[in-house]
DNA sequence: GTTATAACGGTACAAGCGACTTGTGAAAGT
DNA sequence: ACTTTCACAAGTCGCTTGTACCGTTATAAC
């Protein structure tokens, strides 16, 4: 047998070259001979790595979502000591919003693949199973920090939970479209989540958050 | 001179006839001859009222947006009696989610433009001009609120308006999703206005549920 | 009646698309 | 040494796209 190629290596590539050209001119505008330009390849090695377009696409949006799990475990375990459940809620929500080039992108390429999943029921299922687990970790938090006497125990919900990742969603939104910057909708968010805890005048910074 | 023609009109019947094809196939999938086939008439025709393709996509856009505030202000003005601010801002909230096919549709054109609107600038510009309007008519009826004793004074601001904007934003997207049907999307978010005005076991009033 | 022009329908075209086929070189197994 | 098989490059195919450009008809002004 020839050579071993590490294909799985290659589709990473190939997928954040995709992601380039996505984040720059829209996933729609990235054709197969575009991708293989970004990528520095021939159209026909893109092939012998992705059979079909939608091949390359699902593997893409797979490795992105990847991405961005690893993304916010990250987060979550760059928090020192024994991080509370807000400070947890804090890394993930803000780790979700597009404010930096990477994040920008990655929610840029995530909004294109939503909009394709609406009419592609095999995107579709791919981009929301997602979701629950991100619900029950929320979820979790909650739960966590009702426990320890930081929330009232009634907002402790799964429904509470997918508010949290739904505003996040809303806010990532106009951060694309400029209706506001980054540090504006971190504020935003920030203002929910003291509302949420009940400390209206300290920021989510101090971990001061022991009394009721 | 020949015939005139209400070019407005017509204009208006190939948007829609955009629409019908975008809320099924999404916006990239509609050419200008499946547009001219929908609305039935000839592509020449089709040209001959839009001369280029964005053409007709920022006017159906400016379309659509126009027929998106008339739904909403006659929503409004259907609610009886001396409406208080909450149900003002229910009405306004619950006009925005998918709840039936025409709305849903709605939603889901208004995805596949943001998406456009992320990478085109004339296109961005028109998205984002609806929204300070949308965020003053909220914020004005969170002081009425106020003012009326039923709301926490403190909560009566703009960034409280822009989290009823996206968390509706983010709803509508996992409706869309089909992660909740739109029964559990109005649900949560009257959970959330619920919290919002502070009344917990009560639901907004009896004929609450009817606008569904 | 003539003419100018809006309102079309039909067609042609260049460019670009995804998918496919073929050809070549090289390395691993026998 | 020979064969098999992977890893590509390059070209081609049929098709769709947006756009431009005809030709024809009908109507209103003169």
């Amino acid at each position: 047998m020839p050579k071993k190629v590490d294909h799985e290596a290659r589709r990473q590539e190939i997928s954040e070259a995709l992601w380039r050209l996505a984040g720059a001119r829209g996933l729609e505008g990235a054709s197969l001979r575009d991708v293989a330009a970004e990528a520095g390849i021939s159209l026909g090695r893109l092939q012998h790595y992705f059979r079909s377009k939608d091949e390359m696409l699902l593997f893409a949006l797979r490795h992105i979502n990847r991405l961005a799990g690893d993304r916010i475990r990250e987060r979550i375990e760059a928090l020192p000591g024994e991080p509370t459940p807000r400070e947890v809620l804090r890394a993930c929500l803000s780790g979700m919003l597009p404010l930096d080039e990477k994040s920008r992108v990655g929610v840029l390429v995530g909004a294109a693949y939503f909009t394709r999943a609406a009419y592609d029921e095999t995107l579709r299922a791919e981009a929301k199973n997602g979701i629950p687990q991100l619900r029950a970790l929320f979820t979790e938090q909650l739960r966590r920090a009702a426990e320890r006497g930081e929330l009232p125990p009634e907002r402790a919900t799964e429904d509470e939970a997918m508010l949290l990742i739904g505003m996040v969603d809303g806010l990532s939104t106009y951060v694309l479209l400029d209706v506001y910057d980054g540090r504006t909708a971190l504020r935003m968010m920030d203002g929910h989540l003291a509302q949420l805890f009940g400390t209206n005048g300290a920021t989510a910074g101090a971990q001061a958050v022991s009394g009721v």
